[in-house]
RNA sequence: GGCGGGUUGCCCGAGCGGCCAAUGGGAGCGGACUGUAAAUCCGCCGGCUACGCCUUCCAAGGUUCGAAUCCUUGACCCGCCA
């Protein structure tokens, strides 16, 4: 990985360049006084982000911040990926107003596992002179004892202090907070302490809801080190509507393709709101200002051929899964939902749209499932009563052709090539029902 | 530890013995329009072997012909006092 052509690197422009990139993205929220900021990052800085296992992967939300990281990476500065084995056992109250229910340590674990290995593919290991690194804050949370953590790290922090925080102030008018999630901040601010003296770590990005958490740390360096440190927000992201950003009617987007699969992931950014569209690829892209320039022009006066969001879908998907992996999704989606008939596609083609589907298989075409019952198979709905109302509504296709009557059955010759048939409820809710030949 | 208030469908929130599968709002879903967008309008929104049946209103018991609604016990939450 290296450092884009043309832009110095370091000294007060490339500090600055590197800001302004982040301004203009609209991904700066907050920071610490900015030209101590400047001056810092005007040579090579290490600087770490947390990421805390409350899921078995990451999620869209998360890139944010995530690629910011990577963002200074490419500038030069050595980024640290923390995952919070302890602190996904204790639960952060920010953002939350009730208390979280607490995971058992055999699940925290295996989801530090998963998660430490996704953050690790948008960092750089082998960057000759800023290489990334990932570290669990398990490491360093665990061999302390209690009367260590309370003597040595409680006694810089003031209660009153603690309690002034947004994340506990609010859960103390409202939801109650328990001892456990109150004690957060605390350990937080040990992990940018324990990062501060290990590798010299002096900026530490996060969600603006981190923000309290993240000057907790500031604080306890300051006490403890009598040194300053740095901090940096990015605003949570939202949609222009104002709902959370990365839900969909199935929950979370997720990183991981098990989850939330490539074709499904795609067809999540281009199916982003118009309005959205610039903003996520400046937020979410690697493209320089003048491309997203050009696109957002593009999208000004056509908006309907919709050239930011395929150029936004093929961006993440190959950054999140792989340009190979865009490719057939993209592949997949232009067959599926393009203008041509599903019969004049060829068979080969056809086969791998529909892999990236949700699928059923039939053993054979005797003994045909009414529509309802094989969308059912499929997931893409949950009952029966749903699937036949939609059926009733007039949303359910068989291979593009809108079906009537809750019994409906497909026959054999809806079958393509004898062996496949798409499911659609809606406009863009696809699965694949596909005959497997018993031999 | 004492006293008081609360726990309803994905979320918020009505209901306070039969008319309750449970008002309303939000979210979500389908249709029409358009562009696999938004806005708007219309419809839907527990399940099923479906003009009926089944399982729900924190949990377990009880009263009653009949309970989300009353009583008892328990769990959890909130507030005040110690």
């Amino acid at each position: 990985m290296v450092c884009r052509q043309g832009q110095p690197l370091f000294g007060h422009d490339g500090a600055m360049n590197l800001l302004e990139d982040l301004k203009w993205r609209g991904l700066l929220a907050q920071s610490t006084d900015e030209k101590a900021l400047l001056e810092a990052l005007s040579k090579p800085t290490t600087l770490y982000c947390g990421f805390d296992p409350t899921a078995p992967s990451l999620h869209v939300g998360n890139l944010v911040v995530l690629l910011v990281l990577r963002r200074f990476q490419l500038a030069g500065h050595l980024p640290i990926a923390l995952v919070g084995g302890a602190t996904g056992l204790v639960g952060d109250p920010s953002g939350k107003n009730e208390e979280r229910s607490l995971n058992s340590e055999e699940i925290v674990e295996q989801w530090v596992v998963r998660i430490r290995e996704q953050v690790s593919k948008y960092l750089d290991f082998e960057a000759p002179s800023n290489p990334a690194r990932v570290v669990n804050n398990l490491d360093w949370t665990a061999p302390m004892s209690a009367i260590e953590f309370l003597r040595d790290i409680g006694k810089h922090f003031s209660v009153n202090q603690m309690l002034a925080k947004e994340s506990v102030s609010a859960r103390l008018e409202g939801g109650g907070i328990s001892y456990t999630e109150f004690s957060y901040q605390v350990l937080q601010s040990l992990d940018f302490l324990e990062l501060f003296r290990r590798f010299d770590c002096t900026l530490q990005v996060g969600g603006s809801d981190q923000w309290g958490n993240i000057v907790a740390g500031l604080d306890l360096i300051r006490r403890a080190e009598s040194e300053s440190a740095h901090a940096m927000t990015v605003p949570l992201l939202m949609k222009s509507d104002g709902t959370k950003f990365g839900k969909t009617a199935g929950g979370s987007v997720w990183l991981d393709p098990a989850m939330t699969s490539p074709f499904a992931f795609f067809q999540y950014w281009l199916n982003t709101e118009d309005r959205d569209v610039i903003n996520f690829l400046k937020v979410f892209s690697f493209l320089p200002k003048a491309d997203i320039e050009a696109l957002e022009k593009s999208h000004l006066e056509n908006p309907g051929l919709r050239i930011a969001h395929r150029a936004l879908a093929r961006e993440l998907t190959s950054l999140v899964h792989s340009p190979q992996d865009c490719e057939r999704v993209e592949a997949a989606s232009r067959a599926l939902f393009g203008q041509g008939e599903l019969h004049d596609l060829d068979e080969a083609t056809l086969e791998s749209a529909l892999s990236e589907l949700p699928r059923t298989f039939l053993a054979s075409l005797n003994d045909i499932p009414s529509w309802v019952d094989l969308i059912v198979a499929s997931g893409v709905v949950d009952s029966k009563s749903a699937a036949r109302r939609i059926v009733k509504e007039g949303g359910a296709y068989l291979n593009n052709e809108k079906i009537a009557g809750e019994d409906f059955s497909p026959s054999s010759n809806d079958f393509i090539f004898g062996r496949f048939a798409i499911l659609r409820k809606g406009k863009r809710d696809l699965a694949a029902v596909e005959v497997v030949q018993k031999r």
